[in-house]
DNA sequence: CACAAACTACGAAGATTTTCGTTGACAATT
DNA sequence: AATTGTCAACGAAAATCTTCGTAGTTTGTG
């Protein structure tokens, strides 16, 4: 039986690593992810297989099954599901308030000019229409790991 | 054996709740944080006990064997277990970029003009000297839940 | 065709987390 | 002093998460 939910989970610790390394290279096989991963951490195979498995059923990836080797991606943007885990952590550990969180995490690290200036000009958006829950959409930049 | 750890462990989703209820009303007992805990959800007394002493094993919490009643602290203040968790997500879900992280929560909610100028003010401090990881401690202010 | 390689599915062991019942000690009440 | 209530300790069941071995199928190769 296939579960129809309609919100997604929050990904595992494991299942998190390997969304991290679909949206670096999806669409990708079991193989190709088994090698990335394998990269990082040492690990199993199957274990691989059997961890997509389980978030397919949960509905965090989807695949393709066409051809032998099954082809994954996920199911929720990188964007997306940052936002989503961010939310959950806001409310868990900051009493809803997604601005004391950023206030935090700002607090806690020297950003990069650029970063700054991201931020500033989010503000600058933020203020001059607030109340209005406007649509943000974030510009994602590279990072170099 | 008392476990001799440095750095404390990342809490579990419900050693998170019985801290969060500390930091509201620590010192507190048992009884207390079962008390607390169970207009939020529902939760056996003993179910509580035994994850307060998990948590005195791990270092999360401290407790005062002085009176029958133990009475319970947190370890680490909220502030800094704030900090402790956030870092930690930024590493798995931003590739360490806290600013990118801050970026994100910005952009979700539309935060109170109060909180707006207090994101202002401390960017103001970060500009003024980057580079430089100084004290920024924040000023935690009460929300009302 | 026979054999090896690559793949999915499945079950299950191991590890961790969550929950609570039972026991025994002590305290308060009658 | 007997009963009832509160407490910590402990063990263990239940639930979830992690890992991998085995089996069976399909594909590629000699």
């Amino acid at each position: 039986m296939t579960k129809t939910t309609t919100t997604l989970p929050r990904p595992t610790e494991s299942e998190l690593e390997l969304l991290r390394i679909l949206w670096e290279k999806q669409p990708a096989t079991v193989r190709e992810i088994y090698d990335a991963l394998n990269t990082e951490r040492r690990s199993g195979y199957t274990t691989v297989l059997k961890l997509l498995q389980i978030m397919t059923a949960k509905g965090l990836v989807v695949r393709d099954e066409a051809n032998r080797a099954h082809v994954y991606r996920s199911a929720i943007s990188q964007d997306a599901m940052q936002s989503k885990i961010l939310k959950d952590l806001s409310v868990r550990l900051f009493s809803g308030s997604a601005a004391q969180l950023a206030l935090h995490a700002l607090a806690m690290e020297p950003a990069s000019d650029i970063e700054l200036e991201e931020i500033r000009a989010l503000l600058k958006r933020k203020t001059t229409s607030n109340g209005d829950d406007q649509n943000t959409t974030l510009r994602t930049r590279e990072r170099k790991g």
